[in-house]
DNA sequence: CGCTCCCGCCATTAC
DNA sequence: GTAATGGCGGGAGCG
């Protein structure tokens, strides 16, 4: 079908068929009066391309809450109203997980901390030791071609491929700047952050690479969202995407409109202005008419929580985030909310001195994480760690 | 010339 | 078995 590649006129411009572009036909195409259900088929038909587009852009759109799967070729339209709870659960279980590895067992420690009840998935999105350790396995029978003949190899195949999936690496990203108290990131730092890459080199590893190309595709579904805007390095002058966060629906994609145009806060940030890190030189640009505010997450010393109560020194909205026309509704906000104060008091107790060190945790237990897999894989089964290094 | 990222092959997974 | 999904990387467009 869809011969379209063979009748590619001289008119052909890359930019039209660009997945952000494509993404925010898709959202034209969902938001409207009575859309519940998309079939992707349809979409596909409807905006002519084919459906291997299609699931890019579904997969990062359900990561941040816009739709759900219902079924073989169904989704569900959540709408952008369902992106904020997605982003507090993001960042309550991104925060859950950082104060789990602390712990001898990660892993249950996260589950056991599910309060809100919501049977809301599964995976732990950044990996754990455990889970590394686990990929590890599988990468090194990839290698050898099946001298290790795990029983279990194909669930663990399946995790592998699950931690790879565009839906998860959305997550990864979005975290990044949930948690992270990044404002701004190349995504080529990204892509090594999220890699877990520990070393220093400024080469990006034929793997990072690789993720340097789903990054660009996630960046785009997420700019047609307006959750994050392209905008540059200060000093390296080099292309950087920043966080914007949640401010209703993007203005692309209005079919009606709630919200007030003059929006005063247009820009949102994650975090305070505070510039926490030099691993990562990041410094937001542009416009410096934005308001920093929002989310406190992390506590820095025992008083924190104190602090974090009283956060609206920062913004007015009583909360912590500022949603805009589109909130949740109240109940499920204050779930939510509740859960995150949860892993606030958590977090806190178990790490008392966070705030600018946040994103050096991070690294650390990434790079902790890698090197005990690196150690692993190269001693056991005596293997290099890259992963097509072979021809 | 390097950054972007479209495109579609083909492995996996679902049915 | 077929169909649905989606990882992946070659290589083309673009600044």
């Amino acid at each position: 079908m869809s011969s379209s590649s063979a009748n590619r006129d001289h008119t052909y411009c890359r930019k039209e068929k660009s997945l952000s572009l494509l993404c925010t036909n898709f959202l034209k195409h969902c938001d409207r009066d009575g859309v519940e259900t998309i079939g992707l088929d349809e979409a596909a038909a409807k905006l002519g391309v084919e459906r291997r587009r299609i699931y890019d852009i579904v997969n990062v759109l359900e990561s941040v809450g816009v739709l759900s799967k219902k079924a073989k070729n169904q989704y569900s339209w959540k709408g952008f109203e369902g992106i904020p709870k997605a982003l507090e659960e993001l960042q309550g279980k991104a925060l859950r997980e950082t104060c789990g590895h602390s712990a001898v067992n990660s892993y249950d420690c996260t589950k056991g901390l599910d309060d809100d009840g919501n049977a809301e998935d599964e995976n732990l999105l950044v990996p754990s030791r455990g889970e590394l350790r686990r990929e590890c396995s599988n990468l090194s029978s990839d290698l050898n071609g099946d001298s290790l003949s795990c029983s279990h190899s194909s669930k663990v195949k399946a995790d592998n491929r699950k931690e790879k999936s565009l839906g998860l690496l959305t997550q990864n990203f979005v975290k990044l700047f949930l948690t992270a108290n990044v404002d701004t990131v190349t995504l080529d730092e990204a892509a090594r952050l999220l890699l877990g890459d520990s070393n220093g080199s400024s080469m990006l590893t034929n793997n990072s690479a690789a993720k340097v190309r789903r990054l660009y595709d996630i960046a785009n579904v997420l700019t047609s969202l307006n959750l994050i805007e392209k905008t540059q390095q200060i000093e390296t002058r080099r292309p950087a995407f920043r966080w914007l966060g949640y401010n209703g629906k993007p203005d692309n994609a209005a079919t009606f409109s709630t919200r007030a145009p003059n929006d005063q806060s247009k820009k949102r940030v994650f975090g305070s202005d505070v510039t926490n890190l030099d691993l990562v030189k990041r410094r937001p640009i542009c416009t410096m008419d934005e308001k920093p505010i929002r989310v406190q997450m992390k506590s820095k010393d025992p008083s924190a929580q104190k602090q974090s109560n009283q956060m609206q020194q920062q913004q007015p909205s009583s909360k912590g985030y500022d949603f805009g026309p589109f909130r949740p509704v109240l109940q499920d906000r204050e779930k939510a909310m509740k859960s995150t104060q949860n892993c606030k008091a958590m977090a806190s107790s178990h790490r008392p001195q966070y705030r600018n060190q946040a994103l050096s945790e991070l690294f650390a237990h990434y790079s902790e994480a890698w090197k005990s897999w690196y150690m692993e894989v190269t001693q056991v089964n005596n293997l290099k760690p890259e992963r097509k290094a072979i021809h």
